[in-house]
DNA sequence: TTCCAAACTTGAGTCAATTCGGTTTTCGAG
DNA sequence: CTCGAAAACCGAATTGACTCAAGTTTGGAA
């Protein structure tokens, strides 16, 4: 039977998500109305909410996708890394940059992270921090790889490395998304200069 | 004369924000209704909105004013700082992070942060930015004064040591307040452990 | 002192997110 | 197949942030 309920539930999970990436796009978050995805997705508003606890977990679930794909490009990365420690980073990072504005606005990030901050505890709020999570761990993971492949110095703190690398740019996105004018070309510049500092740190010392 | 006029505004200000923060302490953010503010200020509803462009700014005013005190509390680290770069960078960090909970609780910030991510062009989420670039600031100054000291290298990037130092401690405290479990010690070990991989980088390599 | 324009205040009204009690649908035990 | 309970759905009603047109106060020019 595969249950009834249980493919109407996702076919309704699948519709919402649908109508609300649709009008967050036209319309901006603000200007998406709840009445509105809902007749979109012919669903009522009542039972927007039996499976979202509000507007801004939508988003948030809608971001949660699109970090779910550069979690899986920055796979590739780490599997066969550039062959030095500056680029290698760099590759990680700028995929993760760039690819997060491929569908999402500006407006919508600072939406999604505000969403994510104030209710840590909704379900998609845990599922963004979770998400989070991956991404510093893959930044670990790139740093272990390599280690192993002879790159970075055997005795560096992986764990703290990646953590630290992982941090700053998130950081910095979030500068980025703030303000309107920046390019992506001056975020990318300016991480890569302040990873110069870590680099120096962990890199395997170049032999004389 | 001094102008009745600009009294008054100075006088409903400050009675707006204390009728504020009193309701946010007692009854959280969300609990604090912008009328009972406004009953408790002695002022209309409307009048707020001449003050303040929405709620969320109320508190952010309110948090700027505890980040002043953490600057101000800055300063002298950065004039006098401990005699190792490892011990000054930690003293700054954890000024930073212990004088933060003293008068707000991880919710406030955790609204505040996300109403300046939200709307970081309404004027206090400007004066949150302007607050932060200080810390980044003063974070970088210390480096500096190391380095006069000769405590850090001469060929060490300054501002960009600076800037990952303050952003890696800055995303960790946003983990912080997120996880209503976290101890403020826990947080301080992590920054602790992460900082010893920077310090390794710029830190003046021991003479043997 | 008088009076006008600018600046400020006010609170009833608007708008949209969220709630909630009543109804419908699905499930599975008998 | 029948029926009762649980799960979902619905949308009108509630709630609370924010707006705005009308009224009030202030500063200073005449």
């Amino acid at each position: 039977m595969a249950g009834l309920r249980a493919k109407h539930r996702a076919d309704r999970h699948r519709r919402i998500l649908e109508a609300a990436a649709d009008l967050f796009r036209e319309a901006g978050y603000d200007g998406a109305k709840i009445e509105a995805i809902a007749a979109e997705a012919e669903v009522s508003v009542g039972t927007i909410y039996n499976y979202y606890r509000n507007k801004g977990d939508i988003l948030v679930a809608i971001v949660s996708m699109e970090v779910n794909e550069v979690l899986n490009a920055g796979r590739g990365v780490v599997a066969t890394p550039p062959a030095n420690v500056s680029d290698a980073i760099d590759t990680l990072l700028g995929i993760y940059m760039e690819h997060s504005l491929i569908y999402l606005s500006k407006a919508m990030w600072r939406q999604a992270m505000a969403t994510s901050t104030q209710q840590p505890d909704s379900p998609f709020g845990q599922t963004y921090s979770a998400l989070d999570r991956a991404l510093v761990d893959q930044t670990c993971d790139l740093v272990d790889r390599l280690k192993r492949l002879g790159l970075v110095r055997i005795d560096a703190d992986t764990r703290a490395s990646g953590e630290i690398i992982f941090n700053n740019m998130n950081m910095m996105f979030m500068e980025f998304v703030k303000q309107d004018t920046m390019a992506i070309a001056d975020l990318r510049a300016a991480v890569r200069r302040q990873n110069k500092v870590l680099v120096g740190a962990i890199a395997m010392p170049v032999k004389r």
